[in-house]
DNA sequence: CTATTATGCGGAGCGTTGTTCCGTTTGTCA
DNA sequence: TGACAAACGGAACAACGCTCCGCATAATAG
């Protein structure tokens, strides 16, 4: 009996019930307030959509990068997945490249305020840094490896350099409307291709 | 007497001789702290630097994009007569493009946080948004144009779109010392290049 | 079922920044 | 010099991030 409770625990967090319930509403409440309002919504917003107060909310995501990253996580992990995948049902490494580089541009593109967020210094974004780059950066770089091995890419570009410059493309093009963040990565990547003959 | 008193009003601005010392002291103050703390710096940073009140700066400058305009605009004026004297010194018009952008970059990169604030939507940037862009995307488009009409350019973008791919590529380099703006800007534009034979 | 504990909760409150507003000062001109 | 408009200064308000502590309540033991 002991024993089952203790998994029971581990299971889910081991924690009160009341707490694991609210980090639920948390979740699902800041997402629909991302959605409505972009990423940089006041805190406060969060915490009165779920019903709680403050104190709640900084309890269970420290900072904002905190429940950013538990909100998105599902989907940075499923880009994140792609990429071995792509790699190995597309007819080139630089084509797979290509379509994964598409995966996260289309996400980035979809959540307001994400990639700006992303990019920004200081504060307490270090986290969301952090988790988006160590986990897609070694997936960006067996990509862009593979496409150099290839002989399909002739510069040496750092994929952290690569994931950052993609990133920064995908920042407010809410103003002109002609602004298409595919097509200027898109741009970027065709630059990074080896030139053939001249 | 009297005329010659009107020209000289109109001259300097038609104000208060306190008012014009003032404005001349916030430009310089604003010149300076920007350098120190990125163009975001407090309102009041500014104001204290020059030793005067929050009023004063206000009444001046009616929103931070105003200040920051008024402290940069040699420097985008000289970019914008580049524009045409690259032109015609250079061998092509792709190559005087690239030489232009280039100076647009360093421009952008030695002023802290100019382009995040370039970009940043909503707020009372618009007015730097429209300076900026007005003056700029014009050359940026004669430039684009003349490479287009000799063939060294097959994409048709739009030259506002261009400038705010660049513009994004120049945000926050400040993390990752790898990160290099005029490398990935210069990928953009070879991207833009037309592709030879094959 | 009740008592105890410690875990979690709520929201008032502080610090920072942008922005406004108005009583006071000061340049200007007759 | 005196009167008036122009300009000034900074207090004050609003929005926001974040902390802190008294209170509620789930978990546990008896």
């Amino acid at each position: 009996m002991a024993a089952r409770e203790a998994q029971a625990r581990q299971e889910t967090g081991r924690k009160r019930a009341d707490a694991r319930r609210n980090e639920q509403t948390l979740l699902d409440a800041a997402a629909a307030v991302f959605v409505e309002s972009g990423v940089d919504a006041p805190v406060r917003d969060i915490a009165a959509r779920a019903g709680v107060g403050m104190g709640t909310i900084y309890r269970h995501f420290p900072t904002r990068a905190d429940l950013v990253v538990a909100v998105y996580r599902h989907q940075v992990e499923a880009c994140a997945e792609a990429g071995p995948v792509l790699l190995a049902n597309s007819e080139s490494p630089y084509a797979a490249l290509g379509q994964w580089v598409d995966l996260f541009v289309d996400f980035l593109v979809t959540k307001h305020g994400l990639a700006a967020a992303m990019q920004s210094d200081g504060d307490g974004f270090d986290t969301l840094h952090a988790y988006f780059l160590d986990r897609l950066v070694p997936v960006c770089a067996l990509l862009l490896d593979a496409a150099t091995e290839a002989g399909e890419i002739s510069i040496d570009l750092p994929a952290a350099v690569l994931m950052r410059g993609i990133g920064n493309l995908c920042i407010g093009g809410d103003r002109d409307p002609r602004y298409d963040a595919r097509q200027l990565v898109g741009l970027l990547l065709a630059g990074l291709r080896r030139t053939r003959s001249l």
